[in-house]
RNA sequence: GGAGAGAUGACCGAGCGGUUUAAGGUGCACGCCUGGAAAGCGUGUGUACUCCAAAAGGGUACCGAGGGUUCGAAUCCCUCUCUCUCCGCCA
């Protein structure tokens, strides 16, 4: 959420700010609704001093044996009209909210300009330049690779829940297990992460506050006798584990690593990625989350982003780094590097992980703040968060990155001390 | 799911219709005292919005949330949420 302040100091900045994302967003309403509100608050507030005021006269008139009649018939005139007043204050400060809600975070300075993904700015390749070498066999999709091996079963998933669900079986299972594991461990040992196991349902205040509500709803699995929704990101509970709080400066910044399954119902894509294991109803993602002061999230967003990319370096897997253009920013975000790593089925490099720092957006929809030390104020912290990595989607890039010619899947070293001893997936018969 | 108890400021805790502009205590900050510290004494101590060009200084709201009764609600009524205890069920 935008501030209001700085809406109705700096309209036109803050219009040009949101119009870099390649849409324009009309102020004017929201700013005739603001004015009204405070009209509105004016003259409620005077109105409550009034009464106030006389109840306690009346108060001490009654202490003393008094009349009061005088001050009772004054009430009565006053009474209707404020009540009326306070009920016209609540509607508009509900419209004022609503329209400000809808409203999508600006765009840092130092995002790069452009209308959609073509123009994101690439800013490292790993492990160097130029598009890794073309395996010396045909490469597989990894669907296929996934069928022959026998792990990867998109037929049950079909049969059990529907289109884009999957069931992993024996060793994908045990591999997707094993990634789940390594990305914990490695966030958490060696990288200073606290793990947290987090609610997979959440309510809509949690939900409101990293901002998935009231835009995206259509995105989310609802239930049906109770207002939770799946989780889509685990950047939901944990994010909102600082809503509403006021937390001493001196315990930022937080750091949290988080699995869970993530629930999308992909309403938008219908005919994209409709085969394998790239866009799934259900998938694991590991998740990082930074609660910070507000002059170190720059600085946190570039060791987040490396933190993510120690995962694919470990792995060994082939990746890019891309520093999202203003045009390509998710709704909350500020500033957003992506990894993608290399699939040499598909020969391209596809999105593992996505890093934002979100700024003050999120903590002014959950009113989550820091109180500084010295000065002892209040002030807005900062948020941010990024996947550690999806795991899905690494799972993709094992089997596609570690193919062999004949069809067997050579397991990564880092991940061997998860799989039970296994060194390498081959096919059946 | 059933029955009961509860939710008050950073924390504990009183208040149960108008001297509450939320008692008292703890903590914290500052000052006095001291060689220094403790103790003691004194002063201060939330959040949001808003008025004022700004500061100073006002106003309003907030005692789990939302409604209601009343001239007036932390206090009475209704609904909901959460916590605790007991019972039932259950991984």
């Amino acid at each position: 959420m935008l501030d209001l302040k700085k809406i109705r100091e700096n309209p036109q900045w803050v219009e040009e700010r949101l119009a870099s994302r390649g849409r324009g967003y009309d102020l004017q309403r929201l700013q005739a609704l603001e004015h009204d509100k405070r009209a509105l608050q004016s003259e409620t507030e005077i109105l409550q001093a009034r009464r106030n005021a006389i109840s306690r006269e009346v108060g001490q008139l009654k202490g003393q044996g008094g009349d009061a009649s005088a001050l009772l018939v004054e009430m009565q005139g006053l009474g209707p009209r404020l009540k009326e007043l306070e009920q016209l204050l609540r509607v508009k400060e509900e419209e004022v909210l609503a329209a400000l809600s809808e409203l999508p975070n600006l765009p840092d300075e130092t995002v790069p300009p452009g209308k959609d993904e073509k123009e994101n700015v690439e800013q490292r390749r790993w492990p160097g330049v130029g598009d890794p070498a073309a395996k010396p066999f045909t490469a597989l999709n990894h669907w296929d690779i996934g069928e022959r091996l026998g792990i990867l079963d998109f037929n049950a998933g079909a049969l059990v829940a529907g289109a884009r669900f999957t069931v992993l079986r024996g060793l994908g299972a045990r591999l997707n297990r094993a990634l789940i594991q390594f990305m914990l461990d490695l966030h958490s040992d060696e990288h200073g992460y606290t793990e947290v196991m987090p609610p997979f349902l959440v309510n809509r205040e949690s939900l409101f506050g990293t901002g998935q509500l009231p835009k995206f709803e259509e995105e989310l699995f609802a239930q049906r006798d109770d207002p939770l929704f799946l989780i889509p990101t685990a950047e939901v509970p944990v994010t909102n584990l600082v809503r509403g709080e006021i937390v001493e400066e001196e315990l930022l910044p937080m750091k949290f690593v988080a699995w869970t399954s993530c629930f999308r119902r992909e309403a938008g894509a219908a005919g994209r990625d409709t085969r394998g294991l790239i866009r799934q109803h259900q998938f694991d993602k590991v998740e990082l989350v930074w609660i910070t002061r507000p002059e170190e999230s720059n600085a946190a967003l570039e060791q987040l982003t490396r933190d993510a990319e120690q995962v694919l370096q470990r792995l060994e897997l082939p990746h890019r780094t891309v520093a999202l253009c203003t045009g390509d920013l998710g709704f909350a975000a500020r500033k957003t590097y992506d990894l993608e790593v290399w699939l040499p089925g598909q020969g391209c490099y596809r999105e593992i992980s996505s890093c934002s720092n979100t700024g003050d957006f999120q903590a002014r929809r959950m009113q989550a703040r820091v109180r500084r030390k010295e000065s002892r104020k209040v002030e807005l912290l900062h948020t941010l968060n990024g996947s550690g990595i999806a795991v899905g989607r690494t799972l993709v890039a094992v089997l596609e990155n570690y193919q062999q010619a004949d069809g067997s899947v050579v397991i990564p070293d880092a991940l061997r001390p998860y799989m039970g001893g296994v060194d390498i997936i081959r096919p059946k018969g």
